[in-house]
DNA sequence: AAGTCATATTCGCTTAAGCGAATATAATCT
DNA sequence: AGATTATATTCGCTTAAGCGAATATGACTT
């Protein structure tokens, strides 16, 4: 963990897209598709935060079919679970992330994009 | 608290002048002529951070004759202060930031820029 | 092989933000 | 008032990064 990478992950942190998407990620990983049903975003911006998200190691991705899942990356540096924890004290702040909540929360009922993938 | 705030403060992390600035006004205010000698960097370039740090409502300014003394802002969330517990975690993974605090350290026992003025 | 679905990348453009060099402001001192 | 000291701002330039629109890749289906 060098300080570019710290500046990095703050720098991933510092984007509302990009909060928005490692927010949901702490309620396990999710397929492109329903983040950006979630997100109410294009595809390709999610695809590009995404990137953003994966080159500062703060998520990982995996390939299964057609469908491509991210979670969150191991924090495996105090400070990186510091950062991590920052998201919960978001939440309270941030209406989009509630919002997000509720909608992740009914396409997860309704089963999501991926058709009776073992999602988790 | 907004979004854009919070998305103001991310950034303000995200860079490595800031965040040494951030880091050394941990142990205290400091007036601009120190920071620029811990820092090792241009009279501007510590202003100009001084002053992005300032409209994130991360630091605060008091001026006292010649010299602005700069301080850490009371976390007014849970958010900002789980912001701030991270500098302490960065500590340990950035050496600039150990050779700040032997500088600030040295700079405070010789006495610092400004002439007797109580500091803190 | 052709088609379709899920995801990723590229392109052109715009804005934020970094830097060094120069300059401006503000307060104190003589 | 004029000089000096401490700090702040401006200017010109360069790079990072955001977006929408279009296109490419990769995997499964028929």
């Amino acid at each position: 963990m060098t300080s570019k990478a710290i500046n990095r992950m703050f720098r991933a942190f510092s984007d509302p897209i990009r909060l928005r998407i490692l927010h949901l990620l702490q309620e396990g990983e999710m397929c492109v598709g329903d983040l950006v049903e979630v997100l109410q975003v294009p595809q390709p911006t999610a695809s590009r935060h995404l990137r953003y998200l994966r080159q500062a190691d703060l998520v990982v991705s995996r390939r299964q079919g057609r469908w491509c899942f991210y979670s969150l990356a191991e924090a495996g540096s105090a400070f990186h679970q510091k950062l991590l924890s920052c998201l919960g004290s978001c939440f309270f702040e941030v209406p989009t992330l509630q919002e997000d909540a509720t909608r992740a929360k009914a396409l997860r009922q309704a089963g999501g994009c991926c058709p009776s993938v073992p999602c988790s």
